[in-house]
DNA sequence: TAACGTAATTTTGAATTCATAATTAAGTCA
DNA sequence: TGACTTAATTATGAATTCAAAATTACGTTA
């Protein structure tokens, strides 16, 4: 028994968790095999609920089984991104809808909280600080969709691209650009404009896809992240 | 190990396969708990590729797992079909679009034959037939959308509501009108015009929701299914 | 030394075992 | 009889074990 190791009920649901946790912070790089074994000593835990835990990220593509060879942490392929994020985007759109028919004068003034915070990290630069509230802003409009699938299953998709989005050091242009379509989302979610704030997430999700596309090409290019 | 012992690579995916197949054709039905044991003599597996697979299928919502008091076949609500429609709607609507931009002359005279399959199947008032060339149809467009993550979201959530839908009986109406839709969906795919493909598919999807919704409701008042 | 083949080791997949929690059955008392 | 305890049984969650596959280490030969 570590001091990492866990106590909460759900074991595997807990490691699932972590797992997805240590893929995301990319602790466990994309590429290379899982390890199982020592996984298992830092949580822990026997290899079942592991093993459990694995064949759920697998379903979820963070990782990929190879039959006789182990748990592979999957890359971001360009291929990948090109077919995750129109899907995210029609998804974001729907949620954009909904949330204009439902949701509360508080939900706006609370999103227009991190949306100032977002600004201000903006222009200190601090590109942490902006995905961080940049990523609260899009899971409150998500939450205030009241739509429990829609919800799980951007979250999903958005975890699967979190990896590279945060790798994406985004261009200064392109940096300004995604805060001018963030002041528009604002501004149709007080209008509760649906189709226009729709519209608005489907193309920021659009030019978030090139932006990650270009990216991956540089790194293709240049060599090591 | 009896006859119907599994021999194939994967335990657990075949597992996860043959249980979504159970359940869709409510032989595991909905509010009963899922028989770990029995699955496992049935299947001639221990408890631990089942086991693996029931977590799978959990993440997927077709069941819950109950800490402690195992795993339950999950009902179909009011509300989560009112969640699952929408969200459908959404990726069907998308995978229209992205149909008529990639879909090649041949595929089309493939969907084209489903179609009138599918006429024919009404004609004869032949719901089940009817139900498998209209599936056919819609995954066939989702394949000509040549997007595989598309593909994926869409039937996981397709899963969830194929229970749902295959019992909700359509109205003579209701059904009319459904063949009227598909009229306009292999036209506009005919046409390559993505927009309208999209809009029509989104209100067939809808028009999906509330006929199953209505269904549920008859369920709920008049008792067994 | 480099390519190949074989033995030792490790890893994987899945069955089995084991402790604990939940359920059922049996017994007690009003 | 019917509510309440308590004991027996069963089911669950997770560790352990075991056979088979893959990998590595080693030795042989050209």
């Amino acid at each position: 028994m570590t001091s990492q190791t866990i106590l909460r009920k759900s074991l595997h649901h807990e490691l699932v968790d972590r797992l997805q946790t240590l893929i995301i912070n990319s602790e466990l790089k994309p590429g290379t095999k899982v390890p199982e074994k020592q996984l298992c000593d830092r949580f822990g835990v026997s290899r079942t609920p592991l093993r459990e835990a694995l064949k759920v990220l697998a379903s979820d593509g963070l990782i990929r089984l190879e039959p006789n060879r182990g748990a592979w942490v999957t890359q971001v392929t360009r291929e990948e991104v090109e077919e995750v994020f129109p899907v995210l985007g029609a998804l974001e759109a729907l949620s954009g809808e909904l949330a204009c028919k439902r949701i509360t004068d508080a939900e706006i003034r609370q999103i227009r909280k991190l949306h100032d915070r977002m600004i201000q990290s903006y222009e200190r630069r601090d590109l942490d600080a902006y995905f961080d509230a940049n990523q609260k802003i899009h899971r409150a409009i998500l939450r205030a969709a009241r739509n429990g699938t829609l919800t799980t299953s951007c979250q999903a998709l958005s975890l699967r691209m979190q990896r590279a989005r945060y790798l994406a050091n985004m261009s200064e242009g392109r940096w300004f650009e995604a805060v001018q379509e963030h002041e528009k989302i604002l501004q149709y979610l007080v209008a509760r404009d649906g189709p226009n704030l729709a519209a608005t997430l489907l193309k920021h999700m659009d030019a978030k896809r090139v932006s990650v596309v270009n990216w991956l090409r540089l790194q293709d290019k240049g060599g090591a992240g």
